[in-house]
DNA sequence: GTCTATATTCAGATAGAC
DNA sequence: GTCTATCTGAATATAGAC
């Protein structure tokens, strides 16, 4: 990622540093050290260290939902909106990689009243999820399933995207993997 | 959970704060004071906090690799010993969420050599499952997927389950979600 | 098994000089 | 924007008496 302002560089080392240790072992000095200053200097860039993973949690949120949004607006079928946001994970996941690996492993660490905002938006994003799919399953595009157990299958089967992307520059064309993926969901493993 | 010394007590009192504040941001002292003791009487029943991660982790770990080796090595088809995978992750994380939950969450926590130790045993995990699904396209029961891909979706499709059955007495039968997840992994969303 | 007391270390954050 | 110095609180863990 480009880095412009000293504080863009800052929250980049922030965010790759809690990455690799996690945000709790993160420690205020750590990202100091890596920056090469002095720990006191870190709080000319943020006020508190909460601030650094509310940045980027509600950040990377509002690029899910906004598309999400978008997608579900359309007058595709359910079956091409599903795709799409498929799609549009990998996507993001790709680019992005460590924001969506704080998104998965660290919101537990918000805190109050920042972390039930931040869960009513999780909960949110899965009720449309849900609702795509109950249109998809009147309309007939998709079987008749249970909306509730299938929201959380899907969503929890690309969460795991990221993975491929943060640690090393991965080999996995995210194209191919998009194919795959829409093919797993769609058809299953059977023939 | 039955039980039966106040170590066990102990310990399952620490599984499920661990559960509800996370591993690093429950103290000893959360746990005596729920145990009405206090701080330096947990160290009659572990030596140290990383004790409890470990001892739970490495357990619970070996019941998942015994299930799989033992399914492994029987002459079901693949297909069938896919399904008896995902019949007992499905089982497991019923009858032991908040250990399952500890698997999914919290294993970053281990200290060195045991994180080594358990990333391993993960590794080894989604190895064995890749071998099953290897079989399976080879012998022709399953479609021609992409091995790496199919073992991280499945995998991780399941790995929500146990949030379904830690916090309240959940009203979903694990029989009928199984279904329904052997339904969307075998044949998917469509018709 | 329980307590009191304490050692040790380390965290987040601020004040104020340059 | 950088530093030194420091406050304040909290954590894991141990020693030793009852």
């Amino acid at each position: 990622m480009r880095v412009r302002t000293k504080r863009e560089e800052f929250l980049q080392v922030s965010l790759q540093l809690i990455h690799e240790k996690g945000f709790k072992a993160t420690t205020m000095r750590d990202i100091a050290e890596r920056m090469d200053f002095d720990v006191s200097n870190s709080y000319n860039y943020i006020k508190s260290k909460q601030d650094i993973l509310e940045l980027f949690l509600f950040r990377t949120s509002e690029e899910f939902h906004t598309t999400m949004d978008h997608i579900l607006d359309s007058s595709y079928p359910a079956d091409e909106k599903l795709k799409q946001v498929i799609s549009a994970h990998i996507q993001v996941a790709a680019r992005k990689p460590l924001e969506v690996a704080l998104m998965v492993n660290e919101w537990r660490n918000l805190k109050e009243p920042k972390y039930s905002e931040y869960v009513a938006l999780r909960s949110l994003y899965e009720k449309k999820m849900a609702k795509l799919l109950r249109e998809g399953v009147k309309s007939g595009v998709f079987a008749a399933l249970n909306v509730k157990i299938a929201t959380a299958v899907i969503l929890s089967s690309i969460r795991w995207v990221y993975d491929a992307y943060a640690d090393t520059k991965s080999n996995i064309n995210p194209i191919e993997l998009e194919r795959q993926i829409v093919s797993l969901v769609f058809d299953g493993v059977s023939h």
